[in-house]
DNA sequence: TATTGTTATACTCTATAACTATA
DNA sequence: TATAGTTATAGAGTATAACAATA
């Protein structure tokens, strides 16, 4: 935006006067605008990546949101609900029957808390520990060697860097 | 406000074994592996950086959607439903609704086009164009100043790049 | 009184099938 | 028959209020 770039678009074939007759039909719609705008690419840059997560993803049935909810319960094992939904910007009605699912799965378990008994202690099962692990590989070979590829090592950490930026100062 | 920071995190402090008690009390949540996942990071910065548009663009009332709507239909006047939904990847059926919206604020229009009685072509009404412009000088203004001012200028252009390599080629 | 997990609920997005009127 | 706009519908994701058990 400051400058509307407007790229190579020029043709001075603005759509004449009135007549409700089509626009140019051979054409293809110009973005204009819209690609200088930050909030659109990002958008579907996330698109991209969470579908290629889960295809990468997909023998093991996990989605972005349930990958990285095991990934805290196995680096934070014992933290209750709470604090896991906070962490992951997920409301606690909502995180609710996530976790159903999870457990449904034998992937995670809920137990009582032994200091306070209204929470509960979240922590993997060995079949979710596996899976996770199975998960990570597949995420490494496939899905960021994938982003690797198209972006190149160094650039994939400078994007993270200014991605991460955002999401704090911002 | 009031959001887990989470500063700076080290500590070989793993959680000991089994006993079904809380996790380290006082500290702060690791996220570990999962800073490091580009779809995570590209999703915190979108929810944040479309929140801010929206608080940017409050006056008006317009989502990020409803901007890159009318920015097409100016761009690209006398277009149908079908190409204007398809460019922005919003699906047929889900667009009529949101036409409905924008149509009955008297920002846009449909008319039937002379070519083909079942298309209706779309037009920005004077009104649309000027709310439009409005909306524009919001964004440029407030929105894209404030992320300037985060990344600086040569950054955002960089991170743009990045995120349509990836909308592209992924 | 405050907090944890939960239910209920609602609103937005997204996705698919099928209808209508045109072609 | 195929396509454009539409309707209906269903599923995720997200948001708030309120309740029971516990602190």
């Amino acid at each position: 935006m400051t400058v509307s770039k407007t790229p190579a678009l020029d043709l001075t074939k603005t759509v004449r006067g009135s007549a409700p007759a089509d626009a140019g039909e051979g054409d293809a719609i110009k973005l204009g605008e819209l690609s200088e705008l930050l909030g659109y690419s990002l958008k579907r840059a996330q698109l991209k990546v969470f579908d290629d997560f889960i295809r990468c993803v997909a023998p093991l049935q996990l989605t972005p949101a349930q990958f990285s909810v095991l990934l805290l319960l196995e680096r934070n094992p014992g933290r209750n609900q709470t604090e896991i939904a906070n962490t992951l910007g997920i409301l606690r009605p909502n995180f609710v029957s996530m976790l159903d699912g999870l457990e449904s799965r034998e992937l995670c378990v809920r137990m009582r808390s032994t200091n306070d008994r209204r929470s509960h202690v979240l922590m993997l099962t060995d079949k979710g520990r596996s899976i996770l692990a199975r998960a990570k590989k597949l995420v490494v070979s496939k899905h960021e060697a994938r982003l690797n590829e198209v972006l190149g090592p160094e650039n994939r950490v400078a994007l993270l860097a200014m991605l991460d930026k955002i999401a704090r100062d911002f």
